[in-house]
DNA sequence: AATGAATGAGTATTCATTCAT
DNA sequence: TATGAATGAATACTCATTCAT
């Protein structure tokens, strides 16, 4: 009956797909719930959908590629090495905990990842992202290691419950950029 | 009408599920399809467990354990820091590629502990376990960050798709333990 | 796969739960049963109706409407307040005693009503409405007077087993009305 | 194990029957939670209760004769028939308006009773003994119809939204005990 | 092109009752 | 005698997907 002519609304799904995902997991992200939320009729969803895990693989490419590119952009901001080291601690230490959206949306497609090749690919392909930027400063071999160490630490401070000083991170990256 | 004595039964309902976790995942791990696993009749499920969050976590909390008690044994059974890092890149590239059934029960637990405390509480349980098995042949310094490492290296390895070298593993384990 | 064109099913489904609730009561009214009469498929019941709450509340605003209808037509019909406590004294010693349906319905409802608002609005448009029918006879005092004596007398004539006649009815209501 | 001395178990579990009845309703009953109300084991309860149904008579006939034990102290007390009003005003306007308790339960029955005759059988005698408390002060015809209007206002005050002044009350039963 | 209605399979959970101990 | 464990049937409700319009 409504809106006949809505361009942007496919783009509307996406995105209230995602904050369905953060807000309500994967588990608990329907047709229903991602049409309510982006105001569309539930018979859109598969209209514009083939099927869930379509809109899935859509929703989590446009999430990892929006952090890869603030990540990219962070790096691309700093002048040197040294400053590289110091926008990692902060990512870790303060972005990162000020909300934990991003947290439970990543973890959301490591599960998924884990057991399915179309989401392995987001996953790597944002890895690669990731190793990409921080190519801009440091050599490969550094950056698969600190790629690896960044992953972890942000993990711990997830997922953890005991309290881990910038100081500590701050210190353990430069050994790993310095060798 | 059959079986009217059966002990065990709990036990066996819970490494039901943790199979069923490690297949389907959460998401697909419902009442009926671990009764079946567990041989159980579907009305004995909730008598067992209140809900299905209890079974969850009963579940994941002897996973940890298990992996946890394992880590600590191997940690147990080497003589010296340098033979610990040497079972830690085993670890990593020989154990946790064999099979992705690891992986995928971590994953799905970790989604839950960014989400829900009473996960979390077991998350942290099994990082403060690992840390006391490092405990034996490293200072807690040195622990925390080769726990960060080993954890972001596993995940790389499991969800990236470009393969890592063992010797890298090692030198990064080295550098970090040095220092 | 059959009828997927059914115009009127949400209607069906509606009297299809007052006749369950007749029948069995609304803690014997469930949506199997209540799909299985109108023949529906069970899956459209909570299409149709968000809860079983919902469905009930739109049954016993039916069910109070036709009965408030009734009773409006028959104040219509006769010509003044002596034919106006005839007719009464029918409906308490004929019709109500015809068949038990109407006190088995009218008595789930007001279980329902002492505990919920939402039914207790349903009782109270059905009160106010077979008040409004009385005044047509009747001043404002006389008629909830009145309304009082019919409800107690109603309800004592079906859930007490000793007799009462029509005589004495007939001559609470003209003491009740002459004031 | 616990407690395997316990007079007054059976009588604990009517008891907490009640409790139930009255804040979940008759549907909102069970074994379990009228178990764990009068903290008695589960397996207690159809050890003392051959069914639900047994429970539910004992119940309801404990309730209503408690109330009409204290509607007959009320009668016995009050010296003629002008104090006899006045005490049934109070009964009306002051007594079930103070909680909602009474009004709830006596729904319950009613609804059982109009379907099920072993209940019809509570409330017949509970009707019996309020006109017999009645008949200490008023004739036997005036008992019935004072009964009548006693039970119908008190259900419109209890069901209707709208208003009822004490002294229209008194002014009703006046005319109808002048008789 | 777009959608409201439809539906069968599935979910977690509650339950009265039974019965071996 | 008393009860913890057991169980099959039932409950309300959600869902992805289909399809007639």
């Amino acid at each position: 009956m409504a809106r006949r002519f809505d361009p942007g609304r496919r783009d509307r799904i996406i995105d209230a797909a995602i904050d369905c995902i953060a807000e309500e997991g994967v588990a608990g992200t329907s047709h229903r719930k991602v049409a309510a939320r982006a105001d569309v009729p539930l018979g859109s969803m598969t209209y514009h959908f083939d099927n869930m895990d379509e809109l899935l693989v859509e929703a989590f490419t446009r999430f990892t590629a929006m952090i890869a590119e603030t990540f990219e952009q962070r790096m691309q901001d700093v002048p040197d090495a040294d400053a590289a080291l110091d926008a990692v601690v902060d990512l870790i230490h303060v972005d990162l905990q000020r909300s934990n959206r991003e947290h439970v949306v990543t973890y959301e497609l490591y599960t998924l990842a884990a057991r399915q090749n179309r989401f392995r690919s987001i996953t790597n392909q944002w890895m690669r992202a990731s190793r990409s930027a921080l190519s801009r400063h440091f050599p490969p071999d550094t950056v698969r290691i600190l790629d690896n160490y960044i992953e972890g630490a942000a993990l711990h401070i997830a997922l953890d419950t005991e309290p881990q000083a910038r100081a500590e991170t701050r210190a353990a990256l430069e050994l790993l950029a310095a060798r």
